[in-house]
DNA sequence: CACTCAGTTGCTCATATGAGCAAAAGTTGG
DNA sequence: CCAACTTTTGCTCATATGAGCAACTGAGTG
């Protein structure tokens, strides 16, 4: 082959090929096709960085390495887990869920104390972890509504579900997400139980959270706390979605105050403050307030697949 | 993680992005997760084994070596190119064609005098070779037809297209595929030009050949030498497609002895005393008469696509 | 509880490969 | 045609990895 016409892409196929697919060595290819071995070696680089050698990772568990990395670069954030867009993307929240249920059960230390806030999203990751992922912990209820919860056969919420697959203890919030008069918020927020249980999630040691969108489909208006009218506003004024029940824009500010104030739960600055925050989401629909949370200091750590990844990597 | 409740393909999968998308050595994955690195090293294997990481070779020019060595083994041939299936079948006979003039191209000893056959995948191996692909090639015509040539624009058969790329000679052959009366096709191979390009042709070093379908689409119905009750009669006798215009049935025999005794041009039997015979196919369609052409010795090698590969492997 | 057998592990030593460097080859401009 | 610069090559030496083996561990049986 040395005077042939072939061109460099056919020996560096040919190189590929008895290198990958035969099992020969570098020595044995260069001899075959009178190179040296380094020359082999040279051309074998090539095609892993041309791309006509392409290593892939199939598999359920699988993760997408060097855009955890570029995230973690990108956001300062302490842990990024990216899971590979796969040909089904309907998916794509279970393999999401599952891999946040693989991060909970690694944290270490072992957490004492995890806040959750709740939604299908979160409800994914409860259904995901194992039996015995942890020992003993104490899973907290850190924003309100989960009481108002009309899926039939949905027995236990999320956080009772993750405390007893720990064999831990569930602390949940006995207060609607969102009050009519803020009279009524200030007394609620006072009461020794609700007051007890606030105090506890902002001690926790971990909190686990996702995030809404500013729409119709939003549980808020589906359980009855907002109406169409009052998600007009809030997009008005600039809302990309909602953080633990609290409307933020893109800067991650509160676009209404006032209904801020009669919003049950911790704030969002406990969860910039907060040693391990753990951020969950999945889906282009929520690539706006996924922005938000990652870019404004709101996790420390960051779970999502790898369309949002990629959208969070792009520049605006 | 030596003590989590993670299973063992989390660890698989894990080494292998360690390994494959972070280039850390297997030492240091074996630091990294409190493993040996000789466990590392068999838990890549498994990997690679079980399909969790996929090594492929992506280009124009990949081959499917695996396939190849079977079908070398399988039909005692000498060689063998499999072109890998592709997401756009349509383009399968170019790649094969490709494949066919690479292959033309690495000949050794470079041949005097090949002997060509005609047909659509033939014209498109005659368009993928490269100028200068050889030096002086002889290129003759074995069989009859090409003159009764309907497509516009196509000024210069395969074979004169083949021998001016090689800067070589085309010598054709004046006559139709198939007479009306066997006296005339004796009289037409008795006269001393057309004998004399039939001696040529037997006296080749190399026979390029593709081979047709007993269908109404063949280029024989197209061209007037057959109508379709001669194919359907072919096909009731057992025909599953012809070779240099000789219909065979599945084992390779004759099957209209007086058609054959009409028809112009070598014997099949000279493919199969012949040292290099090399038989391009492309197609679904001509899976029936590619099995009868490797099976029964007609050719030295065979040249074609992934689906075809693979349908030759399997079993009756 | 002890024994046997199968599977797994960590090791030594040999082989395979890569990094960095000096020399050679190729290209370009005057 | 020659000089200067860039690119490519083959090498040495260090590192990474695999094969084969002995020892260890776990499971099953009497």
């Amino acid at each position: 082959m040395s005077d042939a016409i072939l061109d460099k892409d056919l020996v560096i196929v040919r190189v590929a090929e008895l290198y990958y697919e035969e099992g020969k060595t570098q020595d044995e290819i260069g001899a075959l096709l009178g190179l040296s071995r380094f020359k082999v070696g040279r051309l074998l680089t090539e095609a892993r960085t041309a791309g006509i050698v392409r290593i892939e990772i199939v598999h359920p568990r699988a993760r997408r390495l060097g855009l955890e990395r570029e995230l973690r670069e990108r956001y300062d954030l302490s842990e990024a887990v990216v899971v590979p867009a796969s040909s089904d993307s309907a998916d794509d929240l279970k393999r999401v869920a599952r891999a946040a249920a693989d991060q909970l059960t690694t944290l270490r230390p072992v957490p004492d104390t995890i806040a959750v806030s709740w939604g299908r999203t979160l409800t994914a990751v409860a259904a995901e972890l194992k039996e015995g992922w942890a020992r003993s912990v104490k899973v907290v209820q850190m924003n309100g509504g989960v009481s108002v919860n009309r899926r039939p056969g949905s027995a236990s919420s999320l956080a009772t579900t993750i405390a007893r697959k720990a064999s831990g203890q569930a602390v949940l919030l006995p207060s609607p997400a969102i009050l009519d008069r803020l009279e009524t918020k200030l007394a609620i927020e006072s009461d020794r139980t609700v007051a007890g249980v606030l105090a506890q999630a902002s001690e926790a040691d971990v909190y686990l959270f996702t995030a809404g969108v500013c729409d119709y489909n939003s549980a808020h208006v589906e359980n009855g706390y907002l109406n169409h009218e009052d998600v007009d506003e809030l997009a008005r004024r600039g809302a990309v979605g909602d953080v633990l029940g609290r409307y933020i824009d893109a800067d991650g500010n509160i676009v209404d105050p006032e209904l801020d104030a009669r919003t049950v739960g911790i704030s969002l600055n406990r969860l910039r403050e907060a040693t391990s925050s753990v951020f969950v989401t999945v889906g282009e629909n929520k690539h706006d307030i996924a922005r938000t949370v990652v870019s404004s200091g709101m996790c420390s750590t960051v779970i999502t697949d790898e369309m949002t990844a990629r959208a969070l990597l792009e520049e605006l």
